[in-house]
DNA sequence: AGCCTACCTTCCACCCTTGACAGGTCAACG
DNA sequence: CGTTGACCTGTCAAGGGTGGAAGGTAGGCT
């Protein structure tokens, strides 16, 4: 369902075709709602038809550039406005952490481990990508570095709470025995 | 996908009809994978027919009582050691941010100042289900601590962003003026 | 005895997401 | 000139999640 706001999302910055968008999505929006190309250009289809957007422009190889109408504007700051997010927390990995008891020690620590060392290599490929925001670039980069350091915070907190929760563990082995 | 496991994980603790799974996913399990009532009874069809359940009573009202065949074991342990957890994140929420230069520094300082208080109120929604997990209750419950430990830090962790970005936004404004 | 509530299962229709496939065109380079 | 690679749009099947409706039974309370 928010798939098609963040097509009007970004086409608001400038008008773009199906394979522009894409790009876009890979670079800086895959992070918080990535999508498909088959997705992108349904709804490409469905946001014409329905009005929001309009082909602005027809390119070479039957390239056509989207432009988001004055009912598109009006939608998105509808849903930006008046609609609550949705928030839906599902994380196979804590669905996992619940069933650790179904495995030695030893096996849930080893778990936790991995899970630490992967938010650790998260953080650094996000701390990479630090430096491609362009602070003064456009605006939706300026509150993209929001978004980064959500991302970078959200790391942080993982990999020490990995830890902590392997240390919990390991107490509560030795408290056992 | 992981649904099927979250049954699985659930039953191997003991037997249980789908409604008892309802309940159980309701109380505990609906903040990391939520679960409708349509789907468990047909995740609980799909894995008798696959021979990881068993219907191991009946009961007053065509209630059907289900266990962890050994077979369900060997695929629940799989799962768990072999595979790799599936980590999409998709956040409504920060989809929202990215476009936050469609509207007013004000609105979107208000918008951000929503998402702090409701990660404040879920905070302390977390703490009050605190005291519900006992620690020696049962082995799910050791580690539902540490998924309840997760959600908690998480929660501060937004409301601290959520404050922070506030203050970036509210900077920004005066640099701009 | 009768009613209400909790118990308990099953089916269906819709939407989103995924992944794969299909097909076509322009530009540049050797 | 021919091939390669980037560009560009589109369709389809399958599967998972959501929400709602339907339908029936046991136990307890008055």
């Amino acid at each position: 369902m928010s798939l098609r706001h963040a097509v009007l999302g970004l086409l608001s910055e400038h008008p773009a075709s199906g394979y522009d968008l894409m790009k876009l999505f890979e670079s800086s929006l895959s992070n918080v709602w990535p999508a498909t190309q088959s997705q992108v250009y349904g709804e490409l289809g469905k946001l014409s038809a329905a009005g929001l957007l309009t082909v602005s422009a027809e390119g070479p190889r039957g390239r056509k550039e989207y432009a988001v109408t004055a009912a598109g504007r009006a939608e998105l700051r509808h849903w930006l406005v008046e609609t609550e997010p949705e928030r839906v927390r599902r994380s196979e990995t804590l669905l996992r952490v619940f069933f650790l008891g179904l495995l030695t020690p030893d096996e849930a620590t080893a778990f936790l481990a991995v899970e630490a060392t992967r938010a650790a290599q998260e953080a650094a490929a996000l701390r990479e990508l630090e430096p491609t925001v362009d602070p003064g670039a456009n605006a939706l980069s300026v509150h993209g570095r929001l978004a980064l350091e959500y991302g970078l915070r959200l790391a942080a907190l993982q990999e020490e709470w990995a830890r902590w929760a392997a240390g919990q563990i390991a107490a509560a082995q030795e408290a056992a025995s």
